[in-house]
DNA sequence: GCAATTTCGTGATAATTTGCACAACACTTC
DNA sequence: GAAGTGTTGTGCAAATTATCACGAAATTGC
């Protein structure tokens, strides 16, 4: 599924979709129709054909989507009908939350591998994974072939942990330490970052 | 500083350009250009100028802008120049993690009250806030007055706890379960979702 | 089997958003 | 105090994004 010129803000909307039509899958719907899921998204139905159509013809006039085929299909767009090993790094409260989070494995992904650079973390156990030390990230990663880094460190490491990861050949990496990170060309990276979230709502608010 | 019309996506970028500015004020830069914030944000500076412009004059031509009042503005401008309470439901592994999370308090946000519905965590500490029990919320946040929610509980449970949250008087949600939530015109919902950030980016990846 | 209804995919159109370029101003240097 | 440099704020143009609206296809009801 090669992208030929397929705007961001298209992509960026289409795992909403996925997870929606996820939902439905789970609920037993077998039909849907770009009206019905814009209503439970909150966008209109036109833009939800639209995006869809950027990648190919999937629905049927008259009648709308089958949930099953839509679903495989935004799997397959965006690479998510396999799964993606991950690594964390920063083994501390948020690391140790996400680490023991079980929403990832049924959405494609799948951390394999904890650093940290406390010598009181390393060796400790969670779940089924040992956090190791961060001073052999970059070897383990590089031999591992592991494409995707989620960073849970403080801040103030952070841009040099983005740097380690980087160097050992992730090209995409989730962001939770709120700092900007500089990477290269051709390195994706995205900013969770509560905050941001909570002030772009106040402004609203009275 | 309620402004006339501003587009939804002026006021998403401003925690952005807060959040660097308060770096650069810690590193004790005291001014800025709007090429030099829009280098560290990676967008142009006429970007940046535009945004700011809506909604007042803040720099001076062959200057920039001084850090200190621009942090200072658009904290007024996102309403954050206070602090807002929040309440947090669900006191799982990521409610700790983020009850624990000493960053909100430099940014405008305070954690004052915890729920969870499971008994055998009512009355356990975390940090110096104890966790209540769930089916009291309701009256006690609407008695608080407090205004921000965070839910951080089961996909199945969301829906139902920004019901109530609703019902209590909260006027901002950020939801970290997996599911889109439904409210009414008014409230703002802000959803975190990993999975939803880490697709985005495997569609770019071979 | 045919009319009515539903819903898609899409070209055309409208709206929004970004980028450009420059006058105006402020500071620096000599 | 004049020339030179830097940087803002902004009108306008360009690019991008969203919406509209309609022909075509599929289904339903009678
Ligand atoms: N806890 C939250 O709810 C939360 C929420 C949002 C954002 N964050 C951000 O996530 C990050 C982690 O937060 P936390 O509460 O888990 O902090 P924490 O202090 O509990 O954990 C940080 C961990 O990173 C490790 N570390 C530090 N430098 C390292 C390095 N160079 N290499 C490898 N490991 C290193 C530390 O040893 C520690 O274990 C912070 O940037 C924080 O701002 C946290
Ligand atoms: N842990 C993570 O890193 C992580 C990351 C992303 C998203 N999430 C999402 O955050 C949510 C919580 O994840 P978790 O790992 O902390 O789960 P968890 O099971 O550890 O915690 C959930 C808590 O919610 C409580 N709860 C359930 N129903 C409730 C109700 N009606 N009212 C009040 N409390 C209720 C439970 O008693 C439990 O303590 C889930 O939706 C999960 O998908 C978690």
């Amino acid at each position: 599924m090669i992208a030929k010129d397929i705007p961001d803000i298209v992509v960026s909307r289409l795992p909403r979709y996925l997870q929606t039509l996820e939902h439905m899958q789970k609920d037993g719907i077998r039909t849907t129709s770009s009206q019905e899921l814009g209503d439970l998204i909150g966008i209109s139905a036109a833009q939800i054909r639209k995006d869809l159509s950027q990648f190919g013809e999937f629905g049927k006039q008259g009648k709308g989507y089958s949930v099953d085929f839509l679903v495989d299909q935004l799997r397959q767009i965006l690479n998510v009908n396999r799964s993606w090993d991950i690594v964390l790094v920063g083994a501390g409260n948020l690391g140790h939350a996400i680490a023991n989070y079980q929403g990832f494995g049924n959405h494609g992904f799948s951390i394999v591998m904890i650093f940290d650079s406390d010598p009181a973390l390393i060796g400790q156990k969670i779940g089924n994974l040992t956090v190791q030390d961060a001073a052999q990230m970059v070897d383990l990663v590089r031999a591992s072939g592991i494409k995707v880094g989620m960073i849970t460190v403080p801040a103030q490491a952070a841009q040099a942990v983005a740097d380690e990861l980087v160097k050992a050949g992730i090209q995409a990496i989730l962001n939770y330490a709120p700092i900007n990170l500089t990477v290269p060309e051709g390195v994706h990276v995205q900013h969770v970052d509560p905050i941001i979230y909570l002030q772009r709502m106040t402004y609203y608010l009275a």
